[in-house]
RNA sequence: GGCGCUAUCGUCUAGGGGUUAGGACGUGAGAUUCUCAAUCUUAAAACCCGGGUUCGAUUCCCGGUAGCGCUACCA
């Protein structure tokens, strides 16, 4: 039992994720969603999901929907949002504007913010020359001494003016969970924009409104912000609003160290989840990336273990390339643990979408499905190589694989012939065959050939599969005769008719 | 250009004033198997550079270099 006063505490603490809908959840916005919901549920606070549409253009109402399925996929929920409430909405950021015209208004008499009546053309070309002379390109401040009464007058005749806020004579410093203290000087940070002449607010100014009115006690995000961050502080300071904690979680990189696009490949939730990579093993993944635990010799962390042990001084600052082969490594591990019929799910869709099984599966086949899946799931990193790797249960094909040089080594020698002739025979009078039978069948043949081993079974898995390497017989053997026998989109051949065909295209060859 | 952030095996990282610098992915080898995958064992593989502080720096400080980010009336 936890004393009440550190229940109470921990209560208290509020974090956020603040998507905006204009596209796909990247994996990089991902693990910030991660990083803030571990801390949250690992403190017992509180995590919003807080949608940032300001930017109508791109803004997308199926992206909306979309990310919060994405969310919910990978495991990670909220206690306020747009779709759930809470105590402080909206919880989409379309309907504020009011609030932060008030807020603005409330700045300018207080003197802490000023119109601006700069145009667009005016600022550029005093950018230019700032640029030109190797000067920081700051605004000039020079709006700053038009006195507020002819402002107004000026505002009055419809001069369009912006409300730039008044930057203290002094260092903005603030302090990083992740990296410690940071300090910038003022002469970098320059009276920035809050309210544009076409009366929106931008972003620096909206968000710290937003995150001081759901009073966000810790401020998440990517290290992307971090030069944002000392403009923010100041609209907190001029507000008189209580600063939150930052901690600023490092980039997410591809191989080639830049940070990881859509050029890198698969980049989104989305991606990951139709290419069959599973929750748990992308989110520990996530996790691992820019995070380590005390001791940093554990690497499978299911969902409880994180939140048991996550902790954001442990983040590490610098950025990470992303390895999917780690990922990789992770699925593998997660697949073999999951439940099978679970996997038996997954594993079926995958193999209706490539056209192998029919939609409905009824029993038999659906039986058989699975048998299938155990089979080859072992094998593959993601779920979506199923169709790939059972395609030696589905495409048989004598010619080609007696085409391929590598198995005319196999079956140059009279002894392998003679197996493959043997067999050949045999399965032309058996009845579909089991893993006894099968067994029983190889040993007749290879008292009959002197071939054993793999003399003698190569060339069978050859004529069988095409090709040397392959499942255990004992299961390949049951799934090629059960399978022949069901309505399926794609005939499987039985044993008998694959021998047979082999032989038949052999001869042909020869 | 300015400002900021970052720097341990190829990659993700642990560690920390004196260590055989630890783990994991991947890679190599071996065991197992008819074979491949899996599994197990095992090997190779790192403290960016230069100064300082110190008896002693990979660790602390400063500088350089490199990478990344920001530098908007974008978010």
């Amino acid at each position: 039992m936890l004393p009440w006063i550190y229940m109470a505490q921990n209560d208290q603490i509020r974090v956020r994720f603040a998507p905006s809908p204009t596209g796909q959840l990247h994996i990089g916005n991902v693990r910030t969603a991660l990083f803030n919901w571990l801390f949250a549920r690992q403190k017992g606070g509180t995590f919003i999901l807080r949608i940032e549409d300001t930017d109508l253009e791109r803004s997308e109402a199926r992206y909306e929907t979309q990310l919060m399925e994405d969310l919910k996929w990978l495991g990670i929920d909220w206690d306020e949002g747009p779709d759930v409430g809470g105590p402080y909405p909206p919880y989409r950021q379309s309907d504020k504007m009011d609030v932060y015209r008030s807020y603005a208004e409330r700045l300018i008499q207080e003197q802490k913010a000023y119109y601006c009546f700069c145009t667009a053309e005016e600022l550029e070309r005093d950018r230019q020359q700032a640029m030109a002379e190797q000067r920081q390109p700051n605004y000039s401040g020079k709006c700053r001494n038009v006195d507020p009464a002819e402002a107004e007058r000026r505002r009055a005749t419809g001069e369009p003016a912006a409300i730039r806020l008044q930057i203290p004579e002094r260092p903005i410093r603030f302090h990083d969970i992740v990296r410690g203290d940071v300090e910038f000087s003022n002469e970098v940070v320059s009276d920035p924009i809050i309210v544009r002449s076409s009366g929106m607010p931008t972003y620096n100014y909206v968000v710290v409104i937003d995150d001081a009115d759901m009073k966000i006690t810790h401020v998440v995000r990517g290290d992307d912000h971090i030069s944002n961050t000392p403009k923010q502080v100041a609209v907190y300071e001029a507000l008189g609003l209580p600063v939150p904690e930052f901690a600023h979680l490092s980039t997410i990189l591809g191989p080639d160290r830049e940070r990881l696009s859509k050029r890198h490949g698969a980049t989104s939730v989305a991606n990951f989840r139709e290419m069959g990579i599973l929750p748990e093993a992308l989110m520990n993944y996530l996790a691992l990336l820019g995070w380590a635990p005390s001791g940093g010799d554990r690497e499978i962390f299911p969902k409880d273990e994180l939140i048991k042990e996550f902790s954001l001084e442990r983040v590490t600052p610098s950025p990470a390339v992303f390895d999917t082969e780690k990922l990789h490594w992770l699925n593998r591990y997660y697949i073999k643990a999951a439940q099978p019929e679970r996997i038996h799910q997954l594993g079926a869709e995958a193999l209706q979408r490539a056209g192998l099984l029919p939609a409905g599966a009824n029993g038999s086949v659906s039986s058989w499905t699975g048998s299938l899946i155990d089979l080859f799931a072992p094998y593959v990193d993601q779920l979506d190589q199923l169709p790939e790797k059972a395609k030696i249960i589905f495409n048989h094909d004598a010619a080609a694989a007696l085409a391929l040089p590598e198995n005319a080594e196999v079956f140059a020698s009279d002894k392998a012939k003679a197996v493959i002739q043997s067999f050949g025979k045999r399965a032309a009078n058996e009845p579909p065959l089991t893993a006894e039978r099968f067994k029983a069948i190889m040993d007749e043949i290879k008292a009959e050939t002197g071939a054993k081993g793999k003399d003698l079974f190569h060339p069978v898995r050859i004529m069988l599969i095409g090709s040397h390497s392959g499942p255990d017989f004992n299961k390949l053997i049951p799934l090629l005769e059960d399978g022949s026998r069901l309505e399926l989109p794609v005939h499987v051949k039985s044993v008998r008719e694959r021998a047979q065909e082999f032989i038949a295209a052999q001869g042909l060859k020869s």
